[in-house]
DNA sequence: TTGACTTGTCACCGCATGGTGACTAATGAT
DNA sequence: ATCATTAGTCACCATGCGGTGACAAGTCAA
């Protein structure tokens, strides 16, 4: 007789292998069990269906940097940085944590198609980080007259666009988004934006 | 009997009705022929299938703004003013352009997840429309050490995300996306950082 | 040994999809 | 009037999907 817990893993594992194979597209139950090696009944059975395992897989894994690695293990040193070379490292090491996550990325993907269990699941856990991370920098608003919020979301949703455009496209605006050289030039002019941004006021 | 022309069109039609009413995740030959009140053995006879016909669409509309729609009309203009002041308000009338074709939007969110015939002449268009606008400030490059490539790369994604974010989300780092309240915080950051970013330099 | 329960297998259902072949009916040229 | 062509209808196919009910086999308690 087989062993419950241990076909739940195989279930769980096999939605990561799933996503990080053939994407999202051709997610769904029977491939899902195909990839398990499992009966498809079985997610019925442990999980109550798609929405449920995905939900089970969600709270398994990290797909989400941490502050901590965001900050380079130290987020206090970044208080104490000028604001905009704080934002501006932040940012680029968001997002070549985001690039060192397929999975993660393949999810961002999935959230701009149609929400689900597991891009909520994303989704909360973003915010509830964001909303961590601009707590960490409320003292020093008072230090500039500029849009923080505003700014950061116009750059989040820069990276996070060429992250999932790379999944599948070389060049943008004749950039290349996929190769380590075309980062470099995008980091690049992302750290010059927030310094030369942020100079124009008061800088801590 | 009918009339083929008039038929042709029907389809024509269909698929932009189809894709703003669904989007492109409902997309395909029975949902076409639904829509246009037709047999969807006359989308094969007519264009040899859904590539064929998607081909026909594509080039049958003005999915992408005009150089002279992101310019006010008046492209010259821009080439007098100072190169940040330029770079943020083309940059904010494209946003504004493509905030008003949702059917832009949903091809646009469709190109992120996979390519087909469609996406790939919007691509086609924008490539060239690109390199027409990037020549149009050629001359200008020396004003400048920045790399202009990679920050329109970095503000044109972030627009690009946050139109295609907005066709179901509200709420995106804390701000309104899909009201003009949030895009106005978003249009004056988008200006200032461009603003603060060329000042560094000398400007024309 | 009996009987309840659990794990897993299998066959099946309804439905939608992409795609095709056979047909009807109208048109127009000879 | 005849006949080929054309536009459009319809029935059908294989395939894949999500989902369920019936059942075999193995486990454990009474």
């Amino acid at each position: 007789m087989g062993n419950k817990e241990q076909t739940q893993q195989k279930i769980l594992m096999a939605v990561g292998e799933l996503l990080a194979k053939d994407g999202f597209k051709k997610f769904g139950v029977n491939a899902l069990a195909r990839q398990a090696g499992v009966d498809k009944v079985l997610i019925y059975r442990y999980f109550g269906g798609l929405p449920g395992l995905l939900r089970s897989f969600g709270e398994s894994a990290d797909f989400w940097p941490t502050l901590d690695e965001i900050a380079n293990g130290n987020l206090q040193e970044f208080r104490h940085k000028p604001l905009g070379e704080a934002v501006g490292e932040l940012l680029v090491n968001f997002a070549r944590a985001l690039r060192k996550r397929p999975l993660t990325r393949e999810i961002m993907a999935w959230e701009m198609l149609e929400p689900n269990e597991l891009t909520t699941i994303l989704a909360e856990t973003r915010e509830e980080w964001a909303q961590r991370l601009f707590a960490t920098f409320s003292a020093r608003l008072t230090e500039t007259d500029l849009d923080l919020l505003a700014i950061t979301a116009l750059l989040g949703a820069a990276i996070n666009y060429l992250i999932i455009r790379g999944r599948n496209t070389q060049i943008f605006n004749l950039l290349e988004i996929n190769s380590d050289a075309g980062w470099k030039r995008l980091e690049e002019s992302l750290l010059q934006l927030c310094r030369n941004c942020f100079a124009g006021t008061a800088d801590g």
